[in-house]
DNA sequence: TATGAATGAGGATTCATTCAT
DNA sequence: CATGAATGAATCCTCATTCAT
């Protein structure tokens, strides 16, 4: 049913995401309005008849880009029973996919902003801590059914997802010729290293 | 002796310091040219007779503060005979110093820009590959007096400094509560889990 | 009535005209956007909404004027039978009117431009060609109804029209104190010397 | 000898001459004094030194080339003794070279300059002046040796100096397909037709 | 004579935002 | 809801010119 109410609700995700498209190829600083109008295939004053604000807009695309990721890991993760397989698909959804993956250059700019604002930084925080919350989870998940060694999971939380974070950074700028299967297969190794109880 | 060439060249390094301070502090489209001129107590029109281009600046001033910080790594760490002490010195240096470390700021922006030209990619990748390389020497070095087990230095080196950006990140944000203590506390923890023969 | 576009596009050829007064008394370096959109009464930002780059302006504000005087001249030569009549009137209407008449000022920066640029020279031929060819198609005009005698019309008309651009830079100028008068004499004399089949 | 003096000279002429050479290639309005500087082979700074303003030195770059191609003219011409050769050499050294011939594209730039500045215009008129008189005066030799009829000298010489004009301008356009060759044929037969007793 | 650092005014463009339609 | 004309502030960059050396 496409009530009045719900067009409008269409649209404006349409934006959020056009937004968020632009703003990962472009750059926070470098998206015009105009951008993300021809995009989402509207006109640049009907951009700002929804958004009076740029900077709204902005906020928004980031927080909708990791509410669907979020929501997609939770759904796959809970039908994985083998705590060693649930941790390795995790581990595949947070890092990056290859060379300007537009979730993490996404980050990349959510990095900077937070950098220079207090206020970026503590959402920054929150959306950081509910990632490596699910990672405790998961970890917490294998501790419980005595596969995985993790006598502080919060640490280990911590070091893998650094792990992640620094290995996807590499591999979404190309660097050091690093492939997926490259940093799959380090990650791997790594987290068999770190929560093997038998090591 | 303040002759007229030194003169231009201090000039120089003036500018591109307050401009690396700048963009630390204000990211680097926020930071007008007259904003650098300013703290460099020129005219803006001088700026760009030394930068014709504001982009120019950034790779600039990241490779400056960088070569500085390379040139005293390798003086401090020759001095230091073993192996271990040389690798936490290493990482102790890497690291991040803190909330809003400019060096680390500097990198954010780096990333950032890196992702959008392929120009500033193939930059970020020289300057990477220096640090892996000085990690990777290290390495050797311990290695070489059967002090670390590395069957592969390469793969060890990107390992570590993936973590080291990651934990560097969260710290520079000063996201989780994380201090650098155990940041450091972390790495060394990591580096002695994998790189311990005996382990 | 006064839609929405037709709105625009008097605005548009408000400009055009605006654009070329300013670029015939001032010449086209001297004119600043500011001037134009002071001329047409709207926002300096406003003259680069329709005109993107300062230098379209030019062959647009040519092609408007020629545009206009290619359909005066086309209109106004039909209605005259006698061949001497009609390429008297078309030599009348394609000479310059006086000292510093706008419309041959124009075609100064077009010779100029054009000389410089490779784009405009391609631009300025199509806009010749044409006059060349209206010039030809009335010299034809008289062949068939046996009144010229002109072998190769295609010469004539480059040599009427060379001596009509000749003769106009003179006048524009205000040079060597001629008058048009002796302008359009000297032309009809030399088209009768030309094209009398008699001679 | 390279008195100071005369060593002043010479880098006086020296950037007369690379002024004319940039404003042919750039034009008037897009010559910088540092493109003078680099063609001259020295600093922009060192420009100045010569030439306090700017304009001094284009209006001399113009002059410089009338001055020296008049020179030539008078000197060749002197010692050609059949009235039809001289006449015909004129027309062969006045006659645009080809496409951007350099001495063309200045004086497209004098007209222009002329039309928008009437002091310009009085300075443009008597470099005319000469032109035509010695036209003229070529004329006139063949009028008194019998060979041309030319009941106006003055008349005669506009006439071919208007038509020189014309054409050299399609040729330096590159307009029109025209061809040196072609153009000087045209221009031969121009003068017969115009100049010839028999006729 | 010669340099190049330094200046500062000037001008084109860009772009978020407003508003009449 | 939707458009696109209109604005004007903001900013980068150009460049003639000055001046210490």
């Amino acid at each position: 049913m496409t009530t009045r109410r719900s067009k409008g609700k269409e649209r404006e995700d349409l934006l959020v995401e056009a937004a968020g498209r632009a703003i990962a190829e472009r750059g926070l600083s470098n998206v015009r309005v105009a951008d993300i109008a021809q995009i989402a295939g509207m006109s640049a004053g009907h951009v700002t008849y929804y958004f009076p604000s740029k900077s709204d807009l902005l906020m928004r695309a980031v927080s909708a880009s990791e509410e669907s990721l979020m929501a997609q890991v939770t759904l796959e993760l809970g039908a994985i029973p083998d705590p060693w397989d649930r941790l390795d698909r995790l581990v595949e959804l947070s890092a990056s996919d290859g060379r300007s993956d537009p979730g993490w250059v996404l980050w990349f700019q959510v990095w900077l902003a937070a950098a220079l604002d207090p206020e970026v930084a503590r959402c920054h925080d929150a959306l950081d801590a509910r990632w490596r919350e699910v990672l405790a989870e998961v970890i917490r998940y294998g501790v419980e059914r005595g596969c995985f060694a993790a006598p502080d999971v919060g640490a280990s939380a911590l070091l893998l997802s650094a792990l992640i974070d620094g290995l996807s950074i590499q591999l979404t700028l190309g660097a050091g010729s690093l492939t997926r299967d490259v940093m799959l297969e380090t990650l791997r190794g790594a987290v068999r290293t770190h929560l093997n109880p038998h090591a």
